[in-house]
DNA sequence: TGACTATCGTTCGGTAGCGAACTTACGATT
DNA sequence: AATCGTAAGTTCGCTACCGAACGATAGTCA
């Protein structure tokens, strides 16, 4: 209990520990393709929603702006996404897959689902309703609260 | 339900969610004393469990040597940690806390207990326990799993 | 119209993480 | 004693995340 070596049990702990190896193993293997795991979101997000907002696709994958700006031009330099600016609103970047980006989607495989397969395997519905509840309102109750002020 | 807008709901995203909601919150907590929380916990280990190899501390904290060796640099650049070599196995390094460190551990808050105690408030101690087996049971299986061979 | 203010995206500097290749040191086997 | 395999750390190149400062555009309101 007090000994220092001891695993600490919180939920925290484990999130970060399920966050990362889910992460390593959709990153082994998406390296087959030369392609991270964020880059894979993208195009997934643009695949299913066509063209859109470079704000509109940081908020659906809860990304900053300043973290999504590398990973699109990531992409544009592989030549799979293409950036163009809103006519509507100059400030806008308009992002949409190129006929490349369309095709190497076409070939990739869904690495989230396959690792989700093997990690939710044999755990009850309702656990992980109950994990999923518990998650989502620690992070409300995180996010609701300004630390550091 | 097949809205492509739709918030995904598994364990994973929420995992994210949270690991990231509470780093950011740590973060913004550990700024104000120019350290980050990876740096934070390797300066708990020591002052929990004294002097140590750099392979132990990145079993204790789940962090692989390549990167506890750019965390433990920066913390020798910083003056707070000391890095010497073992007597017994010239290949080891020891970490221990220098003076500064000691004194600058003193001082510093516990971020992730104050975050966590606002995250989980008013969750049901069940509700926790059974979140937390669900993330370990998941990591498990997903680190048992070789993927991308 | 002109002055503020807010928003979008980029860039910079920093933290954190990984795999692969490398160096050095230890150990065992022959 | 020489060799061969393994272990500890470092370095390199990469992904990914953030805050802060910045330029450019858009919107508001006096």
């Amino acid at each position: 209990m007090s000994d220092p070596t001891e695993e600490p049990e919180s939920v925290g702990t484990w999130a970060k520990r399920y966050y990362f190896a889910n992460r390593s193993a959709v990153d082994a293997v998406l390296r087959q393709h030369g392609i991270g795991s964020t880059q894979w979101a993208v195009l997934y997000e643009l695949a299913a929603r066509g063209p859109i907002t470079q704000r509109e696709l940081g908020r659906a994958l809860h990304v900053e702006k300043a973290s999504l700006s590398g990973v699109v031009s990531t992409l544009v330099r592989k030549g799979l996404v293409d950036q163009a600016p809103s006519t509507a609103d100059q400030r806008q970047r308009i992002v949409q897959l190129t006929g490349a980006g369309q095709a190497a989607w076409d070939s990739l495989p869904d690495p989230f689902a396959e690792v989700r397969a093997t990690a939710l395997a044999g755990i009850a519905p309702g656990d992980l309703a109950t994990a999923v509840d518990v998650l989502r309102r620690a992070t409300e109750q995180v996010e609701n609260h300004h630390f550091g002020d």
